[in-house]
DNA sequence: AACCCGGGGAT
DNA sequence: ATCCCAGGGTT
């Protein structure tokens, strides 16, 4: 059996199984350019099941290219609120402006045109010609290249840029005469529902006769990955702020900057407990030194609150970084009152007199070399550094923008999932109670 | 080419 | 716990 006839086997039994097995999902139901766009841009780095509930609102909310790109990006964001990699967002609806702008609010069918919308690569530019278009476009993504690397028995590292480049080769040529637009979906579809990562259902496999991978044994090794870096843990302490006076039954939050990890989402305020030394994983803080910590950096942000006991943890997994939070419950001070308590002066000095910075430095680095597993040979300066870095990071000159909330603003601002859930258990009476 | 960017479901 | 996912942007 040749290559030409394994490939034909392929394309023309995968397609006739997907006319038979195909699932049946919104964004199939019409051939709208703009529904397959939304819907491939969500479906980048998350799960079918996932993406429907949130496709169906934006679809609701955003019915068409004009009302995204006229929409406020506050509310772009609080329909992308749980999703993740919040940039895709961003880029959605500045690209639905280019749309509007360049090409009167409709999609072009131009391949150039389609891959200059921002967030739109090699992928999304073939999966918005052929579906929406039927245009013989390769759309070659992760799952695409295990279905090919398996089938074709290709050991190259699918995480090198050329190994993409030669499975869209492949692709494009097996693509049947005038059924981009299902064959391309039918190779995704086989990926999700049959030639899955861990254990491939090879027995119920529509084209496992031919399989070169199968033949060989080698569906569970393939396709050949290497392994990502694992992601760097990071000790961060939260400030939980219960508002006094005006602010009660509110909650301090603030808008983190517009460039970076989770640019502009809102969360609750935080600071780097203390970065991890060379080689060292850093350990949860001591209470004492952490609530110090915290007191010192709402003070510089213009906030005198009394830290008053660790309300929870809470963890946030991110692909390159671990956030492992330690949650304190704080209270609003009165700025007036003479009954500032002790801590949030001795922040105040912290902040005001720049050699007091060495005293806070000093005091968390004696607590985390008794509290945790730093074994006393890091180097004073190195720590120091260190220390002061973590200080220094949070805010100051970054003009973040804080806000006092209540429950009925969570409507409107978005947060990442982590700040979401806590804010959503204080307001439900949680942490009413904390360890002092 | 290497790194940056979330979150959850499956195993 | 570990792995994976219907990737793109930036440097």
């Amino acid at each position: 059996m040749g290559l030409m006839e394994q490939k034909q086997h392929f394309s023309v039994n995968l397609l006739d199984w997907y006319m038979i097995n195909r699932r049946d999902l919104p964004w199939r139901r019409h051939h709208n350019p703009y529904f397959t766009w939304v819907s491939e841009i969500m479906l980048q780095q998350t799960r079918v099941d996932t993406v429907i509930p949130y496709f169906n609102r934006f679809i609701a909310n955003f019915p068409a290219v004009q009302a995204l790109a006229e929409a406020p990006e506050e509310d772009v964001l609080k329909n992308w609120e749980g999703l993740g990699y919040y940039s895709r967002a961003r880029n959605l609806q500045a690209a639905a402006r280019q749309v509007m702008e360049l090409h009167g609010g409709e999609m072009p069918q131009d391949k150039q045109a389609v891959f200059a919308l921002k967030g739109v690569g090699p992928y999304t530019a073939g999966a918005i010609l052929s579906i929406a278009f039927n245009q013989p476009q390769p759309a070659v993504d992760g799952n695409v290249m295990r279905v090919l690397s398996r089938y074709f028995l290709i050991d190259e590292d699918i995480m090198k840029g050329s190994t993409r480049v030669l499975m869209e080769e492949l692709a494009g040529e097996l693509i049947p005469e005038g059924r981009a637009r299902d064959f391309n979906q039918a190779l995704m579809e086989l990926g999700a529902l049959v030639c899955t990562p861990k254990a491939p259902h090879c027995l119920t496999c529509p084209v496992m006769e031919q399989c070169s991978g199968r033949i060989a044994g080698r569906e569970l090794t393939l396709p050949v990955k290497t392994k990502a870096k694992p992601p760097r843990p990071e000790q961060r302490l939260v400030a939980l702020v219960e508002g006094r006076g005006k602010h009660r039954g509110q909650v301090l939050v603030r808008q983190r900057p517009a460039t970076g990890l989770l640019a502009r989402m809102w969360e609750l305020p935080h600071v780097l407990a203390a970065p991890a030394a060379a080689g060292k994983v850093a350990g949860p803080l001591a209470d004492e030194p952490a609530m110090a910590l915290l007191a010192g950096s709402l003070w510089a942000e213009g906030f005198a609150a009394r830290p008053e006991g660790l309300a929870t943890h809470a963890e946030h997994v991110f692909s390159h970084i671990v956030w492992n939070l330690q949650v304190y419950k704080c209270t609003e001070q009165d700025q007036g009152s003479d009954e500032l308590p002790l801590i949030a002066a001795e922040a105040r000095a912290a902040y005001e007199v720049q050699a007091a910075t060495k005293e806070m430095a000093a005091s968390v680095l004696d607590a985390a070399r008794s509290a945790s597993d730093l074994d006393g040979e890091m180097l004073p300066e190195a720590a120091e550094a260190s220390i002061n870095s973590a200080l220094t990071q949070t805010g100051k000159g970054d003009g973040l923008i804080y806000r006092w909330i209540g429950p009925k603003d969570m409507e409107k601002l978005a947060f990442p999932n982590v700040f979401l859930k806590l804010l959503s258990s204080y307001f439900a009476g949680a942490y009413d109670e904390v360890s002092e």
